[in-house]
DNA sequence: TTGCTCCTCACGTCACGTGAGGTGGC
DNA sequence: TTGCTCCTCACGTCACGTGAGGTGGC
């Protein structure tokens, strides 16, 4: 049995994420009945090395805490991981796209702005190089 | 003088979002001593539209209360808005590397999946698809 | 006694969105 | 009276990190 700083050096994960596991549910640790610590057995390493390699893939910890669901009642978390991880592919082609635009945006703004002088406080701008854009 | 929904409507912006700017200080429209609405003037619709301009360019509500900061004290945000958005450029950089890496990763996943069946539960695994990664 | 680890709240992060419960204006 | 807008809490989002205040183990 392992307490949350062994669990903690053994599988890379910070102490404070693994509590954070166990307030979620993700982990359900024992007690030791004489201090209240927390005692992970086997199985929690395996699940928290999961969670690492899920979370690497893109799934969150309601993706993950759904596997683990799947798997705790004998049924394969397989066909779900597919489903999963197709929407977080396309989620993730979506966010690309807004922030390669952002950065065209931000690079267009700097690079303009490269020409233009600070201006002063005139009562009308409240920064003309930002309201120069568009 | 405007209500939260004209302003809304000529700025685009929803009214919850103005409302949540007057909540952090962004905005400070006077009171209707009648009714308590808020009433917004020409200054607070080019304060919106700098807004949503400046959040275009990857600029956050904290960096825009700097800005306004500045303007409000004489002084031109000019030199402080170039060093934020090299910040913000340098950051959505970064941010692009690891969404990036992430879709490599999952595709990679995803496309060595396609040749192997879905697990059934075996007391070992948790799901196979995920512990075959890496 | 010291130093390290453990514990449990509870708040902060970012920019809102979403009820809940109530009121003003036409 | 109806329907629309306005108001103010206060919570939820995502995955933790960070105090605060206190205790166990060697």
């Amino acid at each position: 049995m392992l307490t949350v700083g062994e669990l903690s050096k053994t599988t890379q994960a910070t102490a404070d994420a693994i509590r954070h596991y166990v307030r979620i549910g993700l982990l359900t640790p024992t007690r030791n009945p004489d201090n209240g610590y927390k005692l992970f057995d086997c199985d929690d390493i395996k699940r928290v090395k999961f969670i690492r390699r899920a979370k690497g893939l893109g799934f969150s910890l309601s993706d993950i805490q759904t596997i683990f669901d799947h798997s705790n009642n004998g049924r394969s978390p397989c066909p779900v991981v597919r489903n999963i991880i197709s929407q977080r592919i396309d989620e993730n082609r979506a966010r690309l796209a807004e922030l390669n635009a952002l950065q065209q945006r931000m690079d267009d703004a700097l690079d303009r702005w490269k020409s233009m002088p600070d201006g002063e406080p005139d009562g009308e701008a409240i920064c003309h190089l930002i309201e120069s854009i568009n």
